[in-house]
DNA sequence: CCGGCTACTGTAAGCGCTTACAATTGCGGT
DNA sequence: ACCGCAATTGTAAGCGCTTACAGTAGCCGG
């Protein structure tokens, strides 16, 4: 015999006393609880969880899918880690556990988040990398676990999704650069599928038009998320007839091929070509001159994930409809060197 | 009713039935298997893991605890990804899921561990960053879980880890320099409780012996893992009446500071200063001069650990006890331009 | 002295799955 | 016709925990 029963024979009374005193049931005489616990301390107990959560429905903890890209660890950079923070830092207040689930080759996930979600693992997933059309949306509704995702998809569905706030990146940074005088303000757009691209490119065309510039494909530059993409940007910028003065890179990393090639150039950043970076991350962190660029808190970016989520557990009375949160978080200009006023 | 029992009553066989043509039990019919596969596909059936883990006291999976530290997050990321990779290319193979258990305050892990240990939630755990005098370990041995730790700890107990092979980094760094002429060789060892610094600084005491070079503690510097630490690392060590020509970074970030404090000082990494750092870092890839370093395959780190777990995990016949695997696993060396022949 | 109340504890029925064991069937061999 | 055996399926007992429900005891007011 051997869990609670065994705690039980020991103490003289029976599995429910032992239950409801270690779960803090007021049903139990303050004595007989403080004879449990000092006996379960004692024994190093501790409760099966998986008998707990049979038993109860609930497994009291959350799962953050992510996938791992074999392409592309490096890229990653500091993304996951803070954003684990925030998580926890609302999470572990709830009791609630996080577990990571990488999922082992980007291709697989459909499959992968199938078995992990099929109900006694955890209570609800956030998902990372939301891709523009992506199944796994669907899959969730349709098994009716709670969940949020890190980036918005194209479904139409009523979901809950913490995102970056793209459009305010761009509005921002087209402003300046426009304050600057630059007319021929050039882009950078993520390859790949995830959804960000998109909607890069659209508030890219919509903050254009709002200045009255015209939109030209030619200065919209497809690039991933290597440094040495920078080269060619600055290679294909400056060759056109009409060079960009000014440009915005979804990646900031790619700066680093950037000011590479200007340097081979004779050219500076900030001068001969402005630059601004999307989100800072910590390779360009050293760059000389310092890259204008946004900050985000990974952490506020986690803790609202974990909380859109929080608002789907099934908790104390909650009677009506959840509601979805839809939410893009704001980041924050750092004026650095790397743009300035256009010239000639 | 639901779950399995719903497909029993629905194909009219019994619930063993089911659960043995799920489990790809021989002793099933061939077409009754047939049978309740496209039944449990159709209906978009999946097990209930508590359930199964209840009653076969097994779960499938193991657990990959991490630590968030605040003050450190950058970097981090970098290297547990590539780790997560490793791990994931063996455990798959062998049905097993990975979880990764980020610990929310480095100061609980204990309590933590001791929360996620309790059976029913892994099979088996690997630790991350393992501390000199490390109670998890007795802990997880106490348990009788199989375990793995990602670095030594000072325990004598019997057990399995995997770390990397500082000894052969430092004898591999202290050859060259001495190789180059240097005499005068500093060294900077990790700041907390980990236990690669004590490790690193026997090292470097062993290797500095070997070639007959006294061991002055006044070069042997402490140092954090942030860049800005690296310029009071040339300060002490160039202020020093008989100073140090060459220098061995544990935390190679620390190098974008020695640069760049050298820079401000008009002296040239590689020549008035031998810099060579110990891991690879994803930010310390554009300095220039490029830095002498070693690489290490994070994701061979991540297969070997995971390898040494599953060694212990209960499976097809074994009656002998488990041979834990102590392992160092090796870096290269990559030459860069910031070390060289001493001058003067 | 009794009914009803509070405070506590015990009994036992699950949670959804696995699996030892029993039961059934059909077969070939004698 | 009967036995033994293999193949297949069913029965039911858990796995360790929670929890509805049913006691039991002590107490009060009437």
């Amino acid at each position: 015999m051997r869990g609670i029963a065994r705690l039980a024979r020991e103490l003289g009374v029976s599995t429910a006393t032992v239950s409801r005193a270690l779960n803090g049931n007021p049903n139990v005489n303050a004595e007989t609880r403080q004879k449990v616990l000092e006996a379960a301390h004692r024994q190093g107990y501790a409760p099966n969880q998986a008998a707990r959560s049979l038993a109860q429905g609930v497994t009291r903890s959350v799962g953050f899918m992510i996938e791992l890209d074999p392409e592309n660890t490096a890229g990653t950079d500091y993304f996951f880690m803070g954003v684990l923070e925030g998580m926890q830092n609302v999470l572990v207040g709830q009791g609630l556990d996080l577990f990571v689930l990488p999922c082992a080759r980007a291709q697989d996930n459909f499959v992968f988040l199938q078995r992990i979600a099929s109900r006694g693992v955890v209570d609800g997933m956030i998902l990372a990398e939301t891709r523009r059309i992506d199944q796994r949306i669907e899959l969730l509704q349709s098994s009716h676990i709670p969940f949020v995702t890190l980036g918005r998809s194209d479904s139409g569905r009523d979901y809950s999704w913490i995102d970056l706030d793209f459009e305010g990146v761009v509005a921002t940074a087209v402003d300046r650069l426009v304050g600057f005088g630059h007319r021929r303000i050039a882009v950078t757009v993520p390859t790949g599928d995830a959804n960000y691209g998109p909607i890069f490119e659209q508030a890219y065309r919509d903050n254009l038009a709002r200045h009255g510039l015209p939109y030209d494909p030619d200065i919209v530059l497809k690039a991933g998320r290597r440094e040495d993409e920078g080269d060619a940007i600055v290679d294909h910028l400056l060759s056109r007839p009409d060079p960009a003065t000014a440009v915005i890179l979804f990646h900031e990393v790619t700066a680093i091929g950037v000011y590479r090639r200007l340097d081979q150039l004779r050219l500076q950043p900030g001068r001969d070509l402005s630059i601004i970076g999307c989100r800072s991350e910590d390779a360009v962190r050293f760059l000389a001159p310092e890259i204008t660029c946004f900050h985000l808190s990974l952490q506020d970016l986690g803790s609202a994930a974990a909380r859109a989520l929080l608002a789907q557990l099934p908790s104390s009375a909650r009677r009506e409809p959840v509601e979805h949160v839809q939410q893009r978080m704001p980041l924050t200009l750092v004026p650095g060197k790397s743009d300035g006023p256009r010239i000639g």
